[in-house]
DNA sequence: GCCAACGTTGGC
DNA sequence: GCCAACGTTGGC
């Protein structure tokens, strides 16, 4: 069976919070307006998991979100950018912070920590199980 | 093609 | 509120 792939996705919770994010039980990931990150949307799969991480405030991954749509053109602009649709799945029993992943030796080399102004990050399959393990969650089979 | 100025992100 | 990192822009 096809192994998914897992990314960060970070959100300002001002802006849009997890808790929206569940009661919308749908968003668009759009205003994307990085290279590397457009490259991340576009190789993004319907099912792949999206770690939901509020920036700036709380600043810890709270929850886990599954890609329900390829991205497609973003529509907040004309020109060449891309955005995809998610939907929540689940939260995490332990919020897991920015400070627990920087102390986690095997968790240093994260996309997110070695460019921490990327706003959609690819996440290793090693790394998601040791996030899911320090949140205390494990997901659905 | 270089580089200074500037804007944005996001941690502190 | 500050600042570091870093991408973009524009003058030359």
């Amino acid at each position: 069976m096809a192994r998914t792939h897992t990314w960060l996705i970070k959100s300002e919770p001002k802006k849009y919070p997890w808790s929206q994010l569940v009661k919308d039980g749908l968003t668009r990931c759009d205003g994307v307006r990085d290279f590397e990150a457009r490259n991340n949307l576009r190789a993004m799969a319907v099912g792949d998991l999206g770690l939901f991480y509020h920036s700036n405030e709380g600043k810890e991954v709270v929850g886990v979100a599954q890609v329900t749509r390829e991205h497609y053109q973003d529509p907040t602009t004309e020109e060449d950018w891309s955005c995809v649709d998610v939907a929540p799945l689940l939260p995490l029993v332990k919020p897991v912070t920015l400070v627990d992943i920087k102390a986690r030796k095997g968790l240093a080399k994260m996309r997110m920590l070695t460019h921490n102004r990327l706003s959609v990050t690819p996440v290793t399959a090693p790394e998601l199980r040791v996030i899911l393990a320090m949140a205390e969650t494990e997901l659905p089979a």
